[in-house]
DNA sequence: ATCACAATGGGTAGTCCCCCCCATTTACGA
DNA sequence: TCGTAAATGGGGGGGACTACCCATTGTGAT
């Protein structure tokens, strides 16, 4: 309607897939109310090129080598609070969904569904709304009402202290309680009570359990293993 | 050169995402050598679409629920041995890259790389040619000469008897010893016996380590965790 | 100032796992 | 027939983890 007044909304794609750029760009040049003011393959690039660029809108990727997306969401959003963030990712995991709007997206959309979805999500997250892929949408609406498991797991999490943390990633690469203390230069003792609060506190038992607790949650990542 | 009489490459892009194959279309149309005859987001799907439409070359992501990339390739060529395959993944890890080529692709290129690989891929493939993304030829060289840990953990797992996989698989599940012991109705001792033997012939050990191990070689998959 | 909590360290007991040693039965192949 | 391998079962020891118990120190909030 009053489409020769509108400034287009500028976007910022980030990615570390090309090909996904790629996609997105034909999909977006070809909206007359977009413009793609820049791209960025990772997370640390993302922050710079948002800091530079001033978007209004960044869609981002959730799963990148080095900073990953939920940590960015974060960063960008320190960096420029205006800025609004769409997740764009494979999984539709509910936790992740999750942890992206906890963290302060606007919108989580899948790299499956249907290109108006993003148009859509870019939309309204430039109109502060809220978009999530209808694929989604039942998922973190059972999450929320009825069963809440994955997300009081994910809060289980950061629920630990910083130390219980850095004892919890230490624990699920693998190193024993003794490794762990050497490192830390403290005793075996102390280690043991950390994992002792661990395991009160996320419910979880053994090392066994604990690294598929650390790969649901997206602590650990069994495609960055060599 | 000769533009004029060379019949387009007939192209089936087969990715679950749309975005992506959205990406793939747009880079692809604009080749006046090639022709997109059609796409499909699963394997079964691509089956019928490759009996279908004959296509030349097959661009195949390796991700996929259902029947993923690996398994397609052989179906594909069962049903087509004419047809090119070219993988399309989102990871270059050495093993996934072995075990393409090994089920008979052209071709294996990264998302993450330029799109004129893509089209280098297709246009090699076509011609009976491989084709890999510059990223990982220095892996794979790697792998075919120097250190071939991979292969060889995969040959680990397929050397164990079928007693010592159906333990190993009870232990990567979170059962313990006694546990498993009870299941198949004899003794912890002889459970430890088998237990012992996966660890020397895998040579990985503990429980978290086994874990690991099973997701890298796919008897586990942590994208099917609830 | 008191209270809660994080972080530190210790004791003890039990379980589980790992690595040696040993043996018997069955079955398959040289 | 003899040897090998798989599957079964056992003893013992040591290391690692878990779960209780206990205490001290510091920090931050009420």
């Amino acid at each position: 309607m009053k489409e020769k007044a509108m400034k287009p909304i500028k976007i910022l794609i980030v990615d570390d897939h090309a090909i996904v750029r790629e996609g997105i760009r034909q999909l977006l040049t070809s909206q007359n109310d977009m413009e793609i003011v820049g791209e960025a393959d990772d997370g640390s690039m993302a922050i710079k090129r948002v800091k530079s660029l001033n978007p209004d809108v960044v869609l981002l990727d959730i799963a990148m080598p080095g900073l990953n997306g939920l940590e960015t969401i974060g960063l960008i959003r320190e960096a420029a609070p205006e800025t609004k963030i769409v997740i764009l990712s494979m999984h539709g995991k509910e936790s992740y969904v999750h942890q992206a709007l906890s963290a302060g997206a606007f919108g989580y959309i899948l790299k499956a569904s249907s290109s108006a979805d993003i148009l859509n999500a870019v939309r309204a997250a430039h109109r502060n709304e809220y978009f999530l892929s209808s694929k989604i949408r039942a998922g973190v609406i059972d999450a929320y009402l009825q069963s809440r498991k994955r997300t009081s797991i994910v809060r289980g999490y950061d629920l630990l202290t910083e130390r219980e943390q850095q004892v919890f990633r230490m624990v699920v690469e693998g190193k024993t309680t003794k490794e762990i203390a050497d490192i830390l230069c403290v005793s075996t003792k102390t280690i043991e009570k950390h994992r002792g609060s661990i395991t009160s506190k996320l419910g979880v038992h053994g090392r066994l359990e604990l690294l598929k607790y650390a790969i649901k949650i997206g602590v650990v990542d069994p495609d960055l293993w060599d």
